[in-house]
DNA sequence: GCCAACGTTGGC
DNA sequence: GCCAACGTTGGC
């Protein structure tokens, strides 16, 4: 059981957008940058912990818990000419992209980045670091916890 | 809109 | 395989 933090920017799909799929649940499409395919395709499992958080927006931070829910399958985006998505190298043979369907568990209040980033505890936090800028970052069960059963509980 | 930081591309 | 140039991310 490995916990997560996946950015996605609300004018394409904010967490009101993902309660209000079917399910609950969408597919983590317009990844494209390999070590965060990676985590995707290699490291999550149903069941993992996600923090949806929102990025590029004027109130950027934690909106919510979800889960993974889905093994990993490739991205139809790539295969559609005209998606912005796009990959001319990808094939259905031979997908480049693969990702996983997240199911929101749970809008929460918005934990803003501002309030990450004065959180001692949270200071080891990858999406934290100085230079970070991948839109999947492992996150350590202690702060799975904190940001659980402190930030959220506030 | 700026810009720091990082990732990718492609010539050599 | 190096690395300069270019593109992207994302907070501010």
């Amino acid at each position: 059981m490995r916990y997560w933090l996946m950015k996605s920017e609300p004018g394409e799909v904010s967490i009101d957008d993902a309660l209000a799929a079917p399910n609950h649940t969408v597919a983590w499409t317009g990844v494209r940058n390999y070590q965060a395919r990676n985590f995707m395709r290699d490291a999550m499992t149903v069941g993992d912990g996600v923090l949806f958080y929102h990025s590029s927006c004027a109130e950027p931070g934690i909106a919510g818990l979800a889960e993974v829910a889905s093994t990993p399958y490739p991205d139809e985006t790539q295969f559609d000419p005209a998606s912005h998505y796009f990959d001319a190298k990808a094939t259905q043979e031979t997908p480049r992209w693969m990702l996983v369907d997240v199911r929101i568990r749970e809008k929460t209040r918005l934990v803003p980045l501002s309030e990450l980033r004065q959180t001692p505890e949270l200071a080891d936090m990858v999406v934290l670091q100085k230079g970070s800028r991948l839109s999947i970052t492992p996150v350590t069960v202690d702060e799975w916890k904190f940001i659980c059963k402190k930030l959220l509980k506030k």
